[in-house]
DNA sequence: TATGAATGAGACTTCATTCAT
DNA sequence: AATGAATGAAGTCTCATTCAT
């Protein structure tokens, strides 16, 4: 058992004064959820079961229940709320900022500390957002989607300026989104997995982004 | 079911004199993988049951039993098959080619052709890639990692060569093989899932990767 | 929550002087069980909870088990004292009345009200009577049982008076009182159900029971 | 486990040639069923174990699963066929005499024939009949009240023709039925309760339901 | 050889009951 | 004294795997 919960902390800072009781009932479900992801980070939603939650977690099994509708709910949850937090840490990072380039350098940036804060978290979201759809009955897929979308679009909307302004080249910023996107958690995802063997950091995405690739201008594609 | 198997075309290219046993053996084979393939990628492991495939592929459970020793070795030979077969594909695209670029730019043309052409196992891959590694008890993924890292590898070699010739930037080869990775697997992936909004092709990927993004050089980063 | 309780009232009638607590104390254990009849009559012993009844009664499921040693024992109370209850009824009906005939005629329009005032309960009490023994655990059937049989039996008393009297038929005074029994029961139910499809009443019942049905005395059985 | 199962053959009346498995499949369901009146009636559906009837059944929890949906299957299908059966049987019994009172007359002697060879059947049905419709979560109180009003419509239908013919007293022909089965239900369920103490039988029935009960005609009720 | 009925371990989930606060 | 959070035993149900036919 962790003593610190990131879940804990979240919905903590929702409302200012609560309870003991709610502040127990908080915490304690934060602590199932700390758990959980340590868990089904690790070995998947189907490998892992309630028994295992209730052990890790120095809960009954019942009490589990008290918090979570069911297993899935434990998982929906889990990812749901974390991934919501994420979006508007990202979405934040683009209002912030001034420029279209540092709104973008921004959310590089905060990305790559989501990703080193959330290493075990993030195996599992990006697991849930490309997979099957059916790893929970009830589209925990579809849900994602949504808001990655809604994510993306951000971003799509700082390209579309970028475009305008001539600052970069021609291009459906949706797909510079996409690319930014998939530059950046193939990176990170690196870097997660051998954080050690490659300089890897939100420069560096920017760098490869943004810099030309080729030298030569005679590249016969 | 399919009436041709691909699974079963592979196993018959590595013997040239089959008995007609071991032909139907290995048409019967393929006709099980191919099944398993459409339920496991609509469905997940979990939710697709060992009577699911025996029904769909018109066989009886026991004779499934017959040629995969469990449940996990059907989706292990369905996926480490299926991936060794696509890795073979673009290192032959890699070497039948003269020069770096057009190396590179086989390499991307073949690997859209796989995602065209192969769209239910890409999105099985692909979590499978990233995902938990106990989805199957005894690493599946380990296996995959290690397939991957060797095609990686032979990207790897090429960007090495290219940098060494000046035709790109000096950047870490590795780096520069996860990053082309990484778009074409956003791109195609999002081609996959809506093929007609985006004109996404293996020239975008290509152009994209090559081109540069940003047009003004003062960009503050 | 009602706030007249049947309960209430039966036993504070066994006790002339209580304290407040002791009254209190009545109160709400009637109220429990006034709630809890609307549950299990309604949906069944097993398909009602605890925190059910205690949701219900505003009371908390520890003060529940301050009244009640468990769930049988709130069960078995709310039938055996309800029962009990009736059964004292009809037997004052027989007592209080001076000729065999008047003492039935009250007894089958006493069930008649009770019947009516009673409706939710009834269903559940025929059902026990009837019924399985082991819906809970521990005869409740046999104790419902021996009250039957006592409520029966002085019933049974009355019909020898009346055969030997001459008065009606020389039957098995067992046998008339089952059959008179069975008559109201079956009457007197459906009325609960339909109440104003037929003009079911106690003098319906006195009068099938006691009218010849047949009019022709050649009937060929 | 008894060798010989009603449940089976009522099955296998309706169809002659049936294959070796599906002879097997009606033996094996109909064993199950067999075993599951027995605990079903001693226990009531709470009491008794999905493991109970395996047990019992000398099948595995698996086999009982692959015959019925769920317990709930078991016990509804239990009681609606036996009771269909007992129905149809009572219909028949009807259309085959040509009298009102020979048909009133068989139809009280063949549900005193059923009471006395199913004993555990009934106590279960007419509990059902009776009682809080969630014993089982989808109505099957609902489905037997309705079999069990046809049922009684055909006898009511008999009683209606009585009435005009000018055998019996003018009475409400519902009243009538229900009164009938009032009082064999009643008088049959002692019989099965205590076979030996008092001469039930079908002609007790008819007598009580036919003759005069009273003797003067100067009762005041 | 092919079948699919049967198995039973093991998962999920509920809820009567307890007991620290 | 009253509460209701926590417990965990026990039930339902699934499904990979086996093996008699």
């Amino acid at each position: 058992m962790k003593n610190i919960s990131l879940f804990e902390r979240n919905v903590k800072l929702d409302k200012d004064k609560l309870s003991r009781k709610d502040r127990e009932y908080n915490r304690h479900r934060g602590e199932i959820l700390e758990v959980a992801l340590d868990l089904f980070s690790e070995k998947g939603l189907y490998a892992v079961t309630m028994v295992d939650i209730a052990k890790e977690s120095e809960f009954s099994v019942g009490t589990i229940y008290k918090f979570f509708k069911n297993k899935e709910d434990v998982y929906k949850s889990l990812i749901l709320e974390k991934v919501s937090e994420f979006h508007i840490i990202l979405n934040n990072a683009i209002a912030t900022k001034e420029t279209e380039i540092e709104k973008i350098s921004l959310w590089v940036k905060e990305k790559f500390r989501i990703f080193n804060e959330n290493k075990k978290f993030m195996t599992l979201y990006l697991t849930e957002a490309m997979g099957i759809d059916s790893n929970v009955k009830v589209g925990l897929k579809t849900e994602i989607k949504k808001m990655y979308k809604d994510m993306l679009n951000s971003l799509e909307h700082i390209f579309k300026q970028c475009v305008q302004k001539g600052i970069i080249i021609k291009e459906d910023p949706h797909i510079l989104a996409l690319t930014l996107d998939g530059i950046s958690n193939t990176l990170f995802f690196e870097h997660i997995e051998a954080p050690d063997r490659y300089r890897i950091n939100s420069e560096l995405v920017l760098k490869i982004f943004f810099n030309q690739i080729k030298i030569t201008n005679d590249l016969n594609l």
